[in-house]
RNA sequence: GUGAGUGUAGCUCAACCUGGUAAGAGCACCUGACUGUGGCUCAGGAUGUUGCGGGUUCAAUUCCCGUCACUCACCCCA
């Protein structure tokens, strides 16, 4: 019992741990590119910012939350999402804006876990504050789609519905009570209560009978504001124009209160997802800076699932830069000493053979360590001051000669994740 | 929160349906063949409170109940 870790928790052990580096240093950069910096806030936040930012009816605030009151009574909350930290973060610190920002850490659900679904779990978000254009929407959703094609994802679509404003949204909202009224009769009892609490979340429903009601629904789109209509069009025009693929979903709607007009998720094809196949969602919130107190101020981001991404990469191949010398006898031993501190000091990892194994089973310890190289020291290379130089993986060897040995590591550029 | 499935060695699983006579296999592990060349081969070795608790029975890994854990799905979302 001791020895387990708590439900909906994993361990990232290697290589695993090492595909988690390597899609963050991806995403890294291609965030870079686009010019967005990396902020790093509180994995815990007074529960207040949430309650006001995530919304009071979302599934997220009324029971998924870890919250608890710190011995200074203070009622703190494990983050959900990344969004109201940063958002807090840049209204306290009175950052010029525009800004643009990512993020990379874990966040905290109380949900029962299944596939691509924990707990704990780490997302890899943008933020880009202060921009109200259509343009900067095309660069996140661009910025999306190399994302996915850096870590070679190739079969993902990218679902884009437009959620309206606050002038818009309401005459919607009136429309859709309405229409729910006359067909709350033939709906499902889930959509009953998502009528009641949050009408826009019916579109979500998997049941055949409701989809079908639903093609006769009002749609969000027919009663964009101009503004809004405008901006979404040319949102439309330039992805087209710059070839993005885009698959248009009036139904799709965003699970966090905050958004407005442009919404948007990365779905991916992939089989290995199981049923969670969103890679990604996000969207345009221009409210919320307000929201908390701030001035009036635009901003769209979006947040990728970690553990959801490397269900669907292909994982790279990892390999280790550690060299495994190995002395053959006591007289050896010395020269090997110095030759690792040697290395060492290069920066080229280097590991000791133990003394009380012998050269055929430390070469099965460096094969198990994932070693590419393994120097061998014996008499015969001490007499013509040379390493015998072992590639595993390659099964050949060579003879470097003694004082070449740091540069002949030092070019190798095996990079380890 | 709801539903279904699964818990046997470090890992993947068999035996369970049809209860029965030392609980097995493969992989991994350890030792040796093998004191200057690893992934192969050969020989040998160690390993289990059959998730936990209770019940039925002469007898339970097997059947029943409870419980916990894991998995998948619903829901929701990244």
């Amino acid at each position: 019992m001791i020895l387990s870790n708590p439900k909906g928790t994993q361990d990232f052990l290697p290589p695993n741990s090492e595909y988690k580096h390597y899609v963050e240093s991806e995403f890294r950069k291609v965030v870079a590119c686009y010019g967005f910096r990396e902020i790093v806030t509180p994995t815990f936040e007074h529960t207040e910012l949430f309650l006001r930012s995530t919304g009071l009816t979302t599934d997220i605030v009324t029971k998924q939350m870890y919250t608890f009151t710190d011995k200074g009574n203070r009622s703190l909350t494990l983050r959900p999402e990344g969004t109201p930290g940063v958002i807090r973060a840049i209204l306290q610190n009175n950052l010029k804006l525009p800004a643009r920002f990512f993020y990379i850490g874990p966040m905290f659900r109380y949900e029962k876990p299944q596939k691509g679904r924990f707990r704990e779990f780490y997302q890899l978000g943008i933020e880009a504050v202060g921009e109200a254009g259509p343009a900067i929407d095309i660069e996140v959703i661009e910025l999306g789609v190399k994302f996915f094609k850096a870590i070679k994802i190739e079969n993902i679509i990218t679902i884009l519905n437009s959620v309206g404003c606050q002038v818009c949204r309401p005459k919607f909202r009136i429309n859709l009570g309405q229409f729910l009224d006359d067909v709350k009769e033939k709906i499902c009892d889930e959509c009953k209560i998502r009528a009641e609490r949050n009408p826009l979340r019916i579109f979500d429903c998997k049941e055949s009978v409701c989809q079908n009601i639903y093609q006769e629904a009002p749609k969000i789109t027919d009663y964009l504001c101009y503004e809004c209509q405008t901006h979404f069009q040319a949102i439309l025009n330039e992805l087209i124009e710059r070839k993005i693929p885009f698959e248009l979903n009036k139904m799709l709607v965003r699970g966090l209160d905050y958004y407005t007009r442009t919404a948007f998720e990365f779905v991916s094809g992939a089989k290995e997802l199981g049923a969670q196949d969103s890679l990604g969602g996000g969207g345009r919130y221009d409210n919320l800076v307000e929201d908390f107190g701030g001035p009036k101020t635009p901003a769209i981001g979006f947040a990728l699932g970690l553990e959801r991404i490397l269900l669907a990469i292909e994982p790279p191949t990892i390999s280790t830069k550690l060299v495994y010398v190995i002395p053959l006898d006591a007289e050896t031993q010395k020269k090997g000493k110095e030759l690792i501190n040697l290395l060492r000091s290069a920066e080229v990892p280097a590991m000791l053979n133990n003394p009380e194994k012998n050269l055929r089973a430390g070469l099965g310890i460096a094969d198990n360590l994932g070693c590419e190289y393994v120097i061998i020291i014996g008499a015969n290379e001490m007499k013509k001051n040379v390493y015998t130089v072992k590639n595993l993986s390659q099964r050949t060897q060579q003879e470097v000669p003694q004082d070449k040995i740091v540069e002949f590591f030092k070019t190798k550029s095996l990079d380890i994740y």
